[in-house]
DNA sequence: ATTTCTGCAAACTGTTTGCATCGTA
DNA sequence: TACGATGCAAACAGTTTGCAGAAAT
């Protein structure tokens, strides 16, 4: 946790970006929560827990900062909301995401799928993949038992 | 081009809802400008050349009705802005994209390149997949040349 | 002293909704 | 006549921006 911090707070201060203290109490809901799929909303109401003077705007600007420095994702599943989603340790490209259409849970797949339908895209379009955004929807596991039961 | 309006009269008649003027003019847009990725701005701007006393809440009325019905997708490439895309006649699953980060432009594929990846998501993740989106960010064809020019 | 960052409020953008009216079964 | 569909304007939600003050260098 701490370590990870750390990280950030390097990667800020390689761009002369300052770890503020808003900026890290909205670094540490992001990792505290890393699980979920926060929308700005969400996230400020939980940093305001912990700094309460801080402003809706300070978390937007933070949450482009990081956005910018590939520290989060930003996500859109569909509804007008986006959310923010910590990049795993090291990871090159984003996670995939499965989102239930029944009860609406996002999961997460670490796992690179793609690296094939990647090469296709490179080779056959001629296109450069910088990065991707893959979410499946459908039914999740505990979703269809449910179906089956009623 | 009359066909796939007809096509999509008898989708609506059969939930009984109306192919009305309005409703008509904006699947006209959507046939006539298939390649584009059109907001509802877009798509109300065109339609008023047609139909001048259309409303913009009609666009969004229609665009949602077709959604439902699955005649068109509705997709947001991180830009705050929904854009509507027909779906191909006869497809299942929605196409990808790839998104030029520096021009911008918007290609299709409409090859479904998920077919192997979604029988690992049902097979390992036990999740029962609906439907996809699937976008890659990247330099288009174009765009590279120009950046080796440069 | 200069620059960066913050909090607040106001502004903006895309989208939805309420309601009176219109058109058609 | 009844009901769905429309146009308009107002409402709304999420996000961005301008600005004056605070913090850090």
């Amino acid at each position: 946790m701490e370590h990870r911090i750390d990280n950030i707070k390097k990667q800020l201060h390689a761009q002369s970006y300052k770890l503020t203290p808003q900026r890290e109490a909205t670094v540490r809901v992001l990792l505290e929560r890393e699980e979920d799929h926060l929308s700005a909303e969400d996230i400020f109401l939980l940093v305001k827990e912990k700094a309460p003077e801080i402003g809706l705007a300070t978390v937007y600007r933070t949450l482009e900062l990081l956005s910018e420095l590939k520290i989060v994702d930003k996500i859109n599943f569909g509804d007008g909301v986006s959310r923010y989603d910590l990049r795993k340790e090291g990871a090159e490209h984003f996670h995939h995401h499965l989102v239930c259409i029944e009860c609406g849970s996002v999961e997460e797949i670490v796992e690179d799928l793609l690296k094939d339908v990647e090469k296709i895209v490179e080779n056959d379009w001629q296109f450069q993949v910088k990065d991707h955004r893959l979410t499946f929807h459908g039914v999740c596991k505990q979703c269809q038992k449910i179906t089956i039961k009623s």
